[in-house]
DNA sequence: CCGGGCCCCTGGATGC
DNA sequence: TGCATCCAGGGGCCCG
């Protein structure tokens, strides 16, 4: 009974992180509203928690694009006076998310004010972009063009796009070749791949039928986990990523992945191959749910 | 260089 | 019902 009570708790609770699918909606829905966009002033949080590099140089500058490289959202800015081509570096962390629109009502009255906002862009065209995050663990920084090594030491070693032709089924299959660790830990590792987090790594391996703590994935299961990974998360971006609760669009909206999940948060259902009942364990310290029958180590 | 472990933070869920 | 405790997790950092 309260096992049963838990589980249903757990499932219409379900929490996640926004991954590369997330912040893909994110940039799709951002772009028309930022791209040329000038940055007419800049607030942050003064929070002595707070993770922002440089964000007050963001002053006075156009954005010229906004791209993404795994979890990150990149936004080129225009040069400098002294001819410097900056970048403003975004990392949602575990709970960010990004809201854009007029600061102000149809009405001229000011808008309810949002919370956990610890950062916000004024733009030239009178809309705000406002960051909100409530844990704490997102980033802003602003860097020189390309220089990440010092500052965002994880977009410097970022592995290949999952979805570009630099990923391959050899590269994959060498990358896991390469180390013992289990294939998970790989998998959320950004060395390797950019951009997989907790949930589509279980949906990947649930998948491709690897064990999650599987420490000898081969060239032809690599090849497996390879179409895996990129069938996963073509299909969440396509449905603008997951619904659950930290996560929101632009527009304030939640994604459709939540109903395709097969594994992530899924334990103690059956699963959809086999009817086994789904573990959840504990890999590279983070949860894991599993079919402890058709996945295989 | 690598892998493993711990920590940052805070809202929601759980436990008593 | 209320208060204390636990838990979630990306990535930085440290250690062996």
């Amino acid at each position: 009974m309260a096992a049963a009570r838990r589980r249903v708790t757990a499932r219409r609770t379900l929490a996640g992180v926004p991954e590369l699918p997330e912040v893909e909606s994110v940039r799709r829905q951002l772009a028309p509203w930022l791209t040329g966009r000038r940055v007419e002033a800049v607030w942050w949080d003064p929070h002595p928690h707070a993770r922002f590099h440089a964000v007050d140089r963001l002053t006075g500058r156009r954005l010229t694009a906004v791209t993404r490289r795994g979890k990150f959202l990149l936004l080129p800015l225009d040069p400098t006076a002294d001819g410097t081509h900056l970048e403003l570096v975004l990392h949602l962390g575990m709970t960010g998310s990004l809201r854009v629109g007029p600061d102000q009502r149809p009405d001229g009255a000011a808008a309810a004010p949002l919370s956990h906002v610890r950062a916000r862009l004024d733009l030239d065209d009178g809309s705000v972009l406002a960051f909100r995050d409530p844990r704490r663990f997102g980033r802003l920084s602003v860097v020189e063009a390309g220089r990440y090594a010092e500052v965002v030491p994880t977009l410097a070693r970022l592995g290949p796009e999952p979805l570009s032709a630099d990923f391959t089924p050899e590269v994959l299959a060498a990358g896991l070749a390469a180390s013992r660790a289990p294939v998970k830990a790989r998998l959320l590792d950004q060395r390797l791949v950019a951009g997989v987090g907790n949930i589509y790594a279980d949906e990947a391996l649930w998948r491709a039928r690897i064990h999650p703590a599987s420490r000898r994935v081969g060239a032809g299961r690599a090849a497996v986990l390879h179409a895996a990974l990129v069938a996963v998360l073509a299909a969440a971006i396509a449905r603008e990523g997951t619904t659950f609760r930290d996560y929101q669009m632009v527009n304030g909206q939640s994604g459709r992945y939540a109903d395709h999940l097969d594994a992530y948060g899924q334990h103690g259902r059956p699963c959809r191959r086999c009817g086994t009942t789904l573990r959840r364990t504990v890999v590279a310290q983070r949860g894991t749910s599993y079919c402890p029958r058709c996945q295989r180590v």
